[in-house]
DNA sequence: ATGCCTGCAAAAGATTTGCACGTCG
DNA sequence: CGACGTGCAAATCTTTTGCAGGCAT
């Protein structure tokens, strides 16, 4: 999705919650549209700020909420790391492969997966609304059987 | 595995490592073995304190990160949230569900996600160490298919 | 002995929150 | 206008670390 087409459907996701359009969330879409590279919240006070002196943490942070909830952005969790987010709409969905070593993403997509997910869930009753898959191990560069 | 079994194989686990078998280290493995449900490590702490008033909670982090190097205990970490525990040796490898609402978790296995992920891994020279796979959505009894 | 471990408390690091002020609708 | 959003700083929360003394080997 283009970024034009993904500011205007956050500005009507953001009427339909009864929620304001302000500088400060535009701001964050649109430089998070800029990047293909997956950044960090502090990342993007980092870019932000460079355009507005004063944004804040803190609205960062809440913005980055909103575009995920809203389907705009995804998250890839990393534990006690800070979360990685990217921009998802229009994007094929896809899991990714973490280097252990050089800490490289790669990332892949497999429809068989997917599907099988579905199936599990469907065994179990379970209304599946996402899903976060990661696989760890040494990327070709590093191929450190050690651990 | 029984937890006898577990100590054992700790116990050998630690001197290869050159490391100590302390009363501290074991009581975290045994307490481990002693539930079938998930839990933190704040969890963990309050149990050791029942035995022994002067566990300390760094002690406790430490001894699970020793577990889970060892392949006694696997991880679910969940963001922000703090990370769950369970025993794994001689469980079946499994993956979780978890349910937006009630935040019950439902474990299950399914060869051909694994075998699909070895075979994703292989095509990118990607040597595979580990994977999470977590399936989020409504249980059956939550079934809220709003959010 | 002696070096790894432990407990304690403080530090760290990411993210969230309370509050007074600013601004969108 | 009036509610919602923002900036700031302080608070949270989980996990880690430094250090002095303790204990396993």
């Amino acid at each position: 999705m283009k970024a034009e087409a993904a500011e205007r459907r956050f500005v009507r996701f953001l009427k339909s919650k009864k929620q304001r359009v302000t500088r400060q969330r535009l701001e964050v879409l649109r430089l998070s549209w800029e990047t293909h590279e997956h950044f960090t919240a502090e990342g993007m006070l980092t870019w932000a700020r460079k355009l507005d002196q004063t944004v804040s943490r803190a609205t960062v942070y809440r913005s980055l909420a909103l575009l995920v909830e809203g389907g705009f952005l995804s998250v890839l969790e990393r534990g006690k790391e800070s979360s990685l987010y990217e921009h998802s709409l229009g994007h094929a969905h896809h899991d990714h492969m973490v280097c252990l070593s050089c800490e490289t993403i790669i990332e892949f997509q497999c429809e068989a997966i997917e599907e099988l997910q579905r199936l599990e869930a469907k065994k179990r009753s379970f209304n599946l609304v996402d899903h976060s898959l990661t696989l760890e191990g040494y990327c070709s560069q590093c191929k450190n059987p050690a651990r």
